[in-house]
RNA sequence: GCCCCCGUAGCUCAGUUGGAUAGAGCGCCGGCCUCCGGAGCCGGAGACCGUGGGUUCGAGUCCCACCGGGGGUACCA
C-alpha cells in the first residue's frame, strides 16, 4: 500500500533523534512535531527537513552538527536514496529512483483507493455550504462557496470521514416575508394595479418573471388579498418555484446535495428544545420587550436578540437551533459551515451559541470566504440581490463551463478577496490552465488508446526499466496525492488542489515532449505506458476531488 | 470609532505551524511540427513582497504603527 511519503520522512527523521537521545549524542528534550517539507529549489533534494536548526537552541549544539547527528543515526530506507546535510543545517533527502519506479505498481495496484486515507477514522462530518436565501437567484458568489465546499467534502471523504452535504432553506424569517410582498406588488402590477412594492423589495427582473408565471398558472386567483401584505400559499409558490430554480442552477455545476433542510422544520419542537437548554443555563434574559441571548456571559461584546418584541424569532435563534439539530439529533461530530465574508459577524456569536448549548465549539468550523468582486472588462459590478444588477452563477457557468467555474473559484484560498472578470474569463477560455490540466488527462487517455490498437499490453509492464528524469518526476509527482489530500483534509484549504493537478500536468507534458512512450523497443514502451496509467489514474482523482470532469478526448 | 480579511511580476494568484537564490498561469519577446493529440515543449524579459520600525542564526510569513482596498459592527439574513 502507497503512503504518504512526507510522513513517512517525518518518522524516520523522528526515529533518528530519538537514537541518538539513546545513544546520549543529544540531550532528551521533545523535538517538534513536524519538520519536513519540500525544498523549492530541486537540488536541496526531494524533501528536506529543519529539525536541526530547530532543535540547535535547546540542545546547545551548532545546527550544523545536530544535523550530522541525526543524518548518522537515520534508520536505512528503501526509499531514501541520499541524504546531505546542508548549511546551516538542513537536511536534504533524495528519493531513491528505484524505489518510485516500483511505486507505480502500488499506485496501479491499488487503483481508485491511491489517495485516500483513513485518518478521519470514520468521523461524522456535515460541510454545509451555499445555503442561499430562496429569494433570489445564485449569484457568482454562491460559486465561490458551493466551489469550496463540495470539494472540501469530497477530499474529507477521501480523508476518510463519512461526509454529508447539506443545504439550508431559509424558508422562514423577514426576508421571505419581503420576498413574498415583492412578489404580490409585482403580481398586482401585472393586473395594472397601481401598487407600491414594500420597503427593502426585491427588485431584479426575476421578480417579474416569477410574478408572470404565477400569474399565467393561476390567473387572477391572488387577487383582492386583504388578511395580511400577500397570500401565504403565493409565498409558499414564490419559495417553492425559486428553489426548483437554485436546484438547477446546482445541478448545472454538478453539485449532489445529501439533504435540503428547511427553517421551517425546526418549528415548534427543535426550536423550542433549543431555547429550552440556553434558558436552564442562565443565558437568557429579558430586557427592551424582546428575549436576549446573554452572550456577553461568554466574553462576547454584546447580546444578541432572539425572539424580537414583536414575537418573532431572529435569524440567529433559528440558527441556534439549526445547529442544536446537527449536533444533538443528528449527532455530527464535526460541522463544518462554509459562509460568505458578509456572514462574518454573525462567527463569534454562533460560536458562543454552541458552547451555552454545551458543544466544544472546536466541533463547530465555520469558514469564511471573502466576497467575489465581480468585473467587466475591468469595470466592477456591485452585486446585490435586492439592487438591480445581479450577475448570476448560472450566467457564469453557461459562459464559461462548470469545470473552469470550479476549477477558477478553487484556485483561491478562501480567505483572499478575489477578482472575478467576466471579459477575462471568457477570453481566457481556450488558453486556460483548466484546458491544460484537461488535455493532459486527454493525452493520457490517447496514448493508452494508441498502444491498445497496437496491441501492446502493459499489464506485466517491468518498471524497474524507467530512469530518465522526465520519468522520475512524473513519480515523485504521482505519490504526493496522498499527502495533497492530507494537508487539504487537515487546513481545509482545497486551493492547493488545482495547484497540484497544474504541476502534475506540467510535468507529464513535460514528459510526453521527452520520452516517447510507444516505440520500437517493446519493453520500455510497457514499461512507461504503466507510469502514463499511474499518471491517468492520479490526475482522475485529483479532477474528481475538484469536482471537474476528467475528459478522455477533447 | 472598533473588529476581521487582503496588499507579492503589466494582469490574476501561489508561497505548507518563520527556512536555503520569492514561484505559476495569462500577457509580452524568441525558438521547436519525419514520429503516441502543438489545447503541447524549450528559452527570455518582467518583483527594492504597500510604507516605516521591531523580534532572531534567519521575516513575504511573527509583533507595532501608518497608507490603500473590501467586509462586519441590526429586534436583516
Amino acid at each position: 500500500m502507497p503512503l504518504v511519503v512526507r510522513d513517512e520522512i517525518e518518522r524516520l527523521v523522528q526515529e533518528a533523534v530519538h537514537r541518538a537521545q539513546e545513544g546520549g549524542l543529544i540531550p532528551p528534550v521533545a523535538p517538534p512535531p513536524s519538520t519536513v517539507e519540500r525544498p523549492q529549489r530541486p537540488d536541496h533534494g526531494d524533501y528536506a527537513s529543519n529539525i536541526a536548526l530547530r532543535l540547535a537552541r535547546a540542545v546547545g549544539l551548532p545546527p550544523h552538527e545536530v544535523a550530522k547527528i541525526i543524518a548518522s543515526h537515520l534508520p536505512s530506507s528503501p526509499m531514501i536514496s541520499s541524504v546531505e546535510v546542508a548549511s546551516p543545517g538542513f537536511l536534504n533527502f533524495r528519493l531513491s529512483p528505484s524505489w518510485l519506479a516500483s511505486q507505480i505498481d502500488e499506485v496501479l495496484k491499488a487503483g481508485e483507493r491511491f489517495g485516500q486515507l483513513g485518518i478521519g477514522q470514520g468521523q461524522k462530518v456535515q460541510v454545509e455550504f451555499v445555503s442561499a436565501n430562496p429569494t433570489g437567484p445564485l449569484t457568482v458568489g454562491a460559486g465561490r462557496g458551493l466551489a469550496i465546499g463540495d470539494c472540501l467534502a469530497r477530499v474529507l471523504q477521501a480523508a476518510g470521514y463519512e461526509v454529508e452535504k447539506e443545504y439550508y432553506i431559509n424558508d422562514a424569517g423577514t426576508q421571505t416575508d419581503t420576498f413574498a410582498a415583492t412578489l404580490y406588488a409585482r403580481y398586482r402590477q401585472l393586473f395594472g394595479e397601481n401598487v407600491d412594492v414594500p420597503p427593502g423589495a426585491y427588485t431584479g427582473e426575476y421578480m417579474w418573471d416569477l410574478a408572470e408565471e404565477i400569474r399565467q398558472e393561476w390567473k387572477d386567483r391572488f387577487l383582492g388579498f386583504s388578511e395580511g401584505p400577500y397570500p401565504p400559499q403565493l409565498q409558499e409558490i414564490g419559495i417553492s418555484k425559486m428553489l426548483q430554480r437554485i436546484k438547477a442552477d446546482l445541478a448545472l455545476t454538478g453539485v449532489h446535495y445529501d439533504s435540503w433542510f428547511s427553517e421551517r422544520s425546526l418549528y415548534p419542537d427543535t426550536f423550542e428544545r433549543a431555547m429550552a437548554i440556553l434558558k436552564e443555563e442562565g443565558y437568557v434574559a429579558q430586557k427592551e420587550g424582546a428575549i436576549w441571548f446573554v452572550s456577553s456571559a461568554l466574553g462576547e461584546d454584546k447580546d444578541n436578540v432572539l425572539i424580537r418584541s414583536n414575537g418573532r424569532p431572529t435569524y440567529f435563534a433559528s440558527d441556534i437551533a439549526y445547529h442544536y439539530h446537527k449536533f444533538f439529533v443528528r449527532g455530527y461530530d464535526k460541522v463544518i459551515d462554509i459562509w460568505g465574508a458578509d456572514h462574518k459577524g454573525h462567527v463569534p456569536r454562533m460560536k458562543a451559541a454552541v458552547s451555552a448549548l454545551g458543544i466544544d465549539p472546536e466541533r463547530l468550523v465555520i469558514i469564511i470566504h471573502q466576497l467575489v468582486t465581480l468585473k467587466r472588462g475591468g469595470e466592477e459590478v456591485r452585486v446585490s440581490k435586492r439592487a438591480g444588477e445581479v450577475i448570476t452563477l448560472r450566467e457564469v457557468v453557461e459562459e464559461v463551463g462548470a469545470d473552469a467555474a470550479r476549477f477558477f473559484f478553487l484556485s483561491r484560498a478562501p480567505h483572499t478577496h478575489m477578482d472575478f472578470d467576466l471579459e477575462l474569463a471568457k477570453r481566457q477560455s481556450a488558453e486556460n490552465p483548466v484546458y491544460y490540466v484537461q488535455y493532459a488527462h486527454a493525452r493520457m487517455a490517447g496514448i493508452l488508446m494508441h498502444a491498445r490498437g497496437r496491441g501492446l499490453d502493459y499489464a506485466d509492464g517491468d518498471v524497474s526499466l524507467l530512469k530518465e528524469e522526465a520519468e522520475m518526476a512524473v513519480a515523485r509527482h504521482l505519490l504526493r496525492l496522498p499527502e495533497v489530500v492530507e494537508y487539504v483534509a487537515r487546513k481545509l484549504e482545497p486551493h492547493v488542489l488545482p495547484y497540484y493537478a497544474l504541476e502534475m500536468a506540467t510535468a507529464f507534458h513535460d514528459f510526453y515532449e521527452r520520452c516517447r512512450v510507444v516505440s520500437e523497443d517493446v519493453q520500455l514502451s510497457r514499461a512507461r505506458l504503466r507510469l502514463v496509467a499511474a499518471a491517468k489514474l492520479v490526475l482522475a482523482q485529483c479532477l474528481h476531488l475538484m469536482g471537474m470532469s476528467a475528459p478522455e478526448r477533447m
